[in-house]
DNA sequence: GAGCACTGC
């Protein structure tokens, strides 16, 4: 049986030369290969839990026990008494020395050799801890590691083995499984209970062990950091929330009778007369909601039964896909229909609703793109625009739009008012009414925008002073912390604050959740944290780590959501996508650096960065929030009060004034809104970027010299990408290859999250990688090679696994290439496919991308050809070694550099041949003579 | 020889 597994192990572990050359193995072989390996993932799962099992038995063993508590007290007794005589380090010292003596022999223990590092100091005081418990957790190491080899290289898992050590010791401590002990022991579960009581007793009131603990740790966090309790954000309707959850009253109800009966809970259901009421009286309402108030699910509920869904649907936008389904599928409940039918929900790859829906929750995004199919939004009678204070940028086009389009009598009253209006805005006023937008006004259409405080007004200004209804949500009290001074370190003073609330109060209260800015930093933090509670040993209870951040793979990102084990604490270790994007429960204890990740977008360069910069006032709040959604809750702000007032924004920038535009621009244009520069943002994006937009898309001939959009435009306006991506599907009917540039476009549009390469596996990823860069055939083609070679394997996990490529990113590729496929046949474009004329293909990306140009220069570094700038290869590109004389490049990314990303060789010919209009022969001549010396001089002269 | 906050169509 063993023998046979390892047989089989080895098989789907190893790449045999069977599944790697024979392209022509049969289905029933294929199908039997995957039956197989499924057995030996099941065979790996049981092996796993019987490890773990074991594991746990010996765990409770008398003898482990003992041992346990023999070591503990011999802890206890090693120095505390010292500890308040000495200096820190002398003790530290002196115990060393006393450590050094008893590991002597340790060290030449066979698992300290094969770890093969010299240790340092700080190494070697953990190697006490370490060999105390290496014994006992060897085997489930050994299988852990070997399950993360089958699975896939990934650091975490490795990581979590660690994490599972620490775990196990504590747990032999202070945790106690009544019914396995009373097997061996029958009055083990009464000494359990009195040994807990015990603890608990000298935790909470035995004032001379809790000095010695509190003194102790002083010692531990020399620098502790000093907070000021200065606010406090208030609950509001917590008595209400309470009352819901009287037992007796939902016992006897049916599922169904309950869900109506907690609808009238909510604090938006006393309203429900008024808002029908506001909503009546007014086109645009702008509605002020806190979190747990219910208007998302309920106020489109309200005006569905006060028959607005007679003269057509009532749309209500999300930012995020999740959101759209979770709460359709709530409201679908709600009403007793089947989601799908009466309510349902839409979001890209995936349209959940029928000729039945009336109540219809999606992306914003996606109702832009309804709005490009249907300019006047005919068939919805109320359009709730939800979690506007996002302003994401779908939501301030639609703001824009919805304002030009449907407000007639706004858009009157303000252009009478400026008596100095240009005669372009008579001209634009003049064409509303007399051209065929007079058709398009809707004064019957409701709009609704609901928004977290803060904003309310600005959006009621907007809207012509647009009522704002406030509903009161449902919250618990956050106390806020500041520092008493500004913290140099903050990803120290974090991981301090953290320990500092994890020794200070009792475990199980809450756990902690600490915003940082990205994944280098999580895994940092990670790190330390471990390493400063392994110094520890079992004098603390037992901290959780868990870090997640969107690239984190989903079965890691689980672990989040995992309850914490009692007598234990979780610190989540978290970027933004923990601000808005998902809810973790029980989060007591927030602690805040003050300081996101935010990408921005330089016009003139063209260039995106991604920049640390200090969050917004609307974000420290939300962040603070989200300690207070099941009990009272905690926030330590690592920024002084002062800070907080006066340097902090009071919103953060909306993201249209941050972002390259070529797309809004477009579909704007494709909307028939002509006249960008006045046209009525919310925050206008700078002109800057507005004036690049327009004439990157009149470079790509998607408007004509009077910025009208032209036919290449329209068709370029259907697919949703990128301009110049979409350019280059256009492009690619002319060459005969839309098969190929498909694949490409959809890899290149899932950006950079295609490879993964493992911190331990790095030779082994870029090799993998290398694979696809044969020939130097440029990163364009090494994607589509990726794609192809994926579909030839009928998109195997397995084989993204061997090659080290991410599943989740492949499925995504694959799709928006379904979804562009769809499309072509919407603009008339043929699927041909032409996968042996490189240059077809290269001649298609060029079209699209020619403002892209760069080309060689002596010290190998690049100079872009139409806005010049020093520009290089990124490292990661297949051509970063080999330095073709003309390139082009898919995206400028200023990091430690100013990077290219995604770079494919060109013929320079090919510039003037695509795009006689952008280039001229004489741009191309003199760097095509390979002869000539090219320096600063030449460049000028010509 | 290097770094990828987060969404969305």
């Amino acid at each position: 049986m063993v023998v046979k597994n390892e047989d089989q192990e080895r098989r789907v572990r190893g790449r045999t030369s069977k599944d790697e050359d024979d392209g022509s193995e049969s289905e029933e072989e294929r199908l039997r290969d995957q039956r197989e390996r499924e057995e030996l993932e099941q065979h790996i799962r049981e092996r796993d839990a019987a490890g773990t099992k074991k594991l746990t038995d010996q765990k409770l063993s008398k003898k482990a026990e003992e041992e346990a508590i023999r070591r503990s007290k011999a802890l206890e007794n090693d120095g505390l008494d010292t500890l308040r005589k000495v200096s820190r380090q002398e003790y530290l010292k002196k115990r060393e020395q006393k450590k050094l003596d008893e590991l002597k022999d340790d060290i030449e223990d066979e698992q300290y050799l094969f770890q093969g590092v010299k240790l340092t100091e700080a190494e070697y005081r953990e190697q006490r801890y370490k060999k105390e418990i290496y014994e006992l957790v060897k085997k489930r190491t050994e299988e852990s590691d070997y399950t993360n080899e089958y699975r896939m290289p990934d650091a975490y898992d490795v990581e979590g083995g660690v994490n599972q050590e620490k775990r196990f010791a504590v747990a032999m401590q202070r945790y106690r499984d009544p019914a396995a002990e009373e097997k061996m022991n029958p009055f083990a579960e009464q000494e359990a209970w009195e040994e807990h009581q015990i603890g608990k007793a000298t935790l909470k009131f035995g004032s001379k062990d809790k000095k010695q603990k509190y003194d102790d740790y002083e010692f531990v966090f020399e620098d502790q950091i000093e907070f000021i309790k200065a606010a406090v954000m208030d609950g509001v309707n917590v008595e209400q929330e309470l009352s819901v959850q009287s037992p007796t009253a939902s016992s006897a109800k049916t599922a169904f009778e309950k869900l109506q009966s907690d609808r009238k809970t909510l604090p938006v259901y006393p309203y429900r007369e008024e808002l029908l009421r506001a909503v009546n009286d007014h086109q645009i309402l702008v509605i002020v909601g806190e979190t747990g108030s219910g208007k998302t699910t309920q106020i489109p509920q309200y005006l569905h039964e006060a028959g607005y869904t007679s003269r057509g649907k009532i749309g209500c936008t999300q930012p995020r896909r999740v959101a759209a389904m979770s709460v359709a599928a709530r409201v679908s409940q709600e009403m007793g229909v089947k989601l799908g039918h009466e309510v349902g929900y839409s979001i890209r790859f995936e349209d959940c609703t029928s000729e039945k829906t009336i109540l219809k929750y999606m992306t914003d995004g996606m109702l832009l793109r309804e709005f490009l199919g249907e300019p006047d939004l005919a068939s919805y009678s109320v359009v709730m625009v939800d979690e506007a204070h996002e302003r994401t940028l779908s939501t301030d086009i639609l703001f824009g739009l919805v304002k030009v389009r449907f407000c007639s009598s706004l858009l009157c009253s303000k252009l009478m008012l400026q008596e100095s209006s240009s005669l372009l805005n008579i001209r634009l006023l003049v064409s509303y009414f007399v051209g065929k937008d007079i058709a398009r006004f809707r004064p019957d259409l409701k709009l609704l925008i609901s928004s977290a405080t803060l904003d309310a007004e600005k959006f009621s200004d907007y809207f012509d002073s647009a009522p704002i209804f406030k509903i009161p949500g449902r919250r618990f009290p956050v106390d806020i912390h500041y520092t008493k001074a500004p913290e140099a370190d903050y990803l120290d003073a974090a991981i301090v604050t953290a320990l500092q609330i994890h020794v200070t109060q009792p475990p199980g209260d809450g756990d902690i959740l600490i915003f940082l800015t990205g994944q280098e930093e999580i895994e940092t933090a990670e790190e330390t944290l471990k390493h400063r509670t392994r110094g520890l040993g079992t004098k603390i209870a037992e901290l959780i780590i868990c870090p997640i951040y969107a690239n984190l793979p989903t079965e890691l990102q689980a672990k989040i959501f995992e309850p914490t084990p009692e007598g234990a604490r979780k610190v989540v270790l978290a970027t933004n996508i923990a601000e808005t994007s998902l809810t973790i429960d029980g989060i007591k204890y927030v602690i805040d650096p003050g300081f996101v990740k935010m990408k921005s977008y330089n016009p003139r360069t063209g260039m995106e960065s991604l920049l640390v910069t200090p969050i917004s006032k609307a974000s420290a709040n939300q962040r603070a929030g989200r300690s207070g959604r099941t009990g009272p809750g905690k926030c330590f702000r690592l920024y002084t009060a002062y800070n907080y007032y006066n340097d902090l924004d009071d919103n953060t920038v909306p993201e249209i004034q941050r972002t390259n535009l070529a797309n809004v621009v477009l579909s704007l244009k494709s909307l028939g809104i002509n006249d960008l520069l006045n046209f009525d943002f919310m925050d206008p994006p700078p002109s800057e970027a507005l004036l690049k937009a327009l004439e990157l898309l009149y470079a790509l001939s998607a408007l004509n010299k009077h910025g009208e959009l032209t036919k290449v435009g329209r068709r370029m306006a259907e697919f949703p990408l990128d301009p110049m991506l979409s350019k280059m599907i256009v492009a690619s009917d002319k060459y005969q290859c839309s098969d190929e540039v498909i694949s490409i476009a959809a890899m290149l549009s899932i950006g950079n999250s295609i490879f993964y390469r493992p911190k331990d596996k790095q030779v082994h990823a870029d090799n993998a990688r290398l694979n696809f860069h044969m020939g130097n055939v440029g990163d364009h083609m090494a994607l589509l090679k990726v794609y192809s070679s994926w579909k030839d394997t009928n998109f195997s996990t397995q084989w993204c696994y061997e090659n080290y490529i991410q599943v989740r990113s492949m499925k995504r590729a694959r799709d928006i290439r379904d979804q562009l496929e769809g499309l072509l046949e919407r603009v008339e474009i043929e699927l041909t496919a032409n996968p042996n004329d490189l240059d077809a293909i290269k001649k298609a990306i060029t079209s699209g991308f020619f403002p892209h140009s760069a080309k060689l220069q002596k010290n190998g570094s690049y100079r872009t050809v139409k806005h010049p700038q020093t520009v290089h290869i990124h490292p990661s590109s297949g051509l970063a070694q080999v330095l073709p004389r003309w390139v082009v490049y898919h995206e400028l990314v200023l990091t430690t550099k100013e990077y290219m990303r995604q770079v494919t060789e060109l013929k320079p010919e090919w510039l003037v041949e695509i795009a006689p209009h952008y280039y001229q022969l004489k741009d191309v001549e003199d760097l095509a003579s390979k002869k000539m010396p090219r320096g600063e001089g030449r460049a000028i002269k010509d």
